[in-house]
DNA sequence: TCTTTTTTTGATCGGCCATTCAAGATAAGA
DNA sequence: TCTTATCTTGAATGGCCGATCAAAAAAAGA
């Protein structure tokens, strides 16, 4: 009994991280959200409570795709640290200039220099999403240097710290108006940063 | 003739500045503006014309002292590299957690990440500032080539970009809940990887 | 002291902000 | 078909947004 939900909640993410994706979070007003979900204020916030509450859902898919793009990408690899060093050149190519992404730069680290400064639940989901991250790489490093991909006496999560601070840097960058090479190059050139760390 | 302007531009700018860097620009209202400024609205539009001039200006000032922060620290170096090199690790203490900046990230990078969506003047802005540190980085790499601190055939251009991008990494990750320790260390990496581009 | 010029003040503007809610629409069970 | 439960709609809420402006205050020259 009752109406059945005209919308799909995935796809009213989608349109979600989209927008937020590329104006920010403040930059989104409720107005457009709804245009962009094709939803009205009541069946918004029957759903997701509240803009923060619809922001806090669509970081979260982000960052879980993310994160599965990510493995996915070093399933194909024999070697780990080969994986990791194509992962980076793969993100300069799929964020280069041109690409049709809502933003080039990454929500999770807009939303880090947007709203971090605040005691908020927002900021604490930011900072344990980024945690979460540091934390999937430096099982990968590890796993490298179990194989014995790594130099002897690597750091592993000091590793991790800096690579996730190069794809930071990376995807940054890119949201300038630059051009597609020079991005490429960049994920080239950090690619042979890591594999500077290799045995 | 005429009464005499009672506030200071340069100490308004500073608190501009500050407000601005620390909730960025959608996040800064007017009414917060004007308490931080000590200026009433009549004021702060006749001396700068909207939210968006005094941003833009207060954005110009924050530049330009970043730069001629690091042409003071590379001046007190023989060697170039050197010079860089601890840039790199000064950064990382300067904006390490528990230091007390409004904001730990770069203003200029919460710009581009916050505004540079949209076609706009401020968008322009901060991407001619970027390009204009950028250029300055190169013309230090290259004086660097030129005294033979470098390898041979070091794409200058090339360099000066990845150095930029780590950067940006550095100071956006020093944003996120960690340790002073944590970003320092960031910093010696990074410091690291530039001594390898040395002769 | 009076006039002229500039700055400061604070009320005020229309508009958009996130959010609420009552009324209408639509489904399944009785 | 009627009831009940759920979802959708769109107007309305109070409040804050960036911006304007007339009036008051303050300086310098006459």
């Amino acid at each position: 009994m009752g109406r059945i939900a005209q919308y799909d909640r995935q796809a009213a993410l989608d349109s979600a991280i989209n927008l937020f994706w590329e104006k920010g979070y403040s930059g989104s007003s409720m107005k457009q959200i709804e245009q962009a979900l094709d939803m009205r204020p009541g069946s918004l916030y029957a759903t997701f409570g509240s803009k923060d509450g619809l922001f806090s859902e669509a970081l979260d898919l982000y960052s879980e795709r993310n994160s599965n793009e990510m493995s996915a990408h070093l399933e194909n690899y024999e070697s780990i640290m080969s994986g990791m060093e194509d992962y980076l050149r793969k993100l300069a190519l799929a964020f280069a200039p041109g690409t049709g992404t809502p933003s080039r730069a990454c929500l999770i680290v807009k939303t880090l220099l947007e709203i971090s400064h605040r005691e908020s639940d927002l900021g604490r989901q930011v900072n344990r999403i980024l945690d979460s991250i540091e934390e999937r790489l430096r099982e990968a490093l590890e796993q490298a240097a179990a194989r014995g991909e790594l130099k002897r006496g690597t750091d592993c999560a000091r590793l991790a710290r800096l690579l996730q601070s190069q794809i930071i840097g990376l995807r940054s960058y890119a949201q300038r108006e630059t051009s597609a090479l020079q991005v490429a190059q960049l994920g080239e050139d950090m690619a042979a940063i890591l594999a500077g760390y290799r045995s």
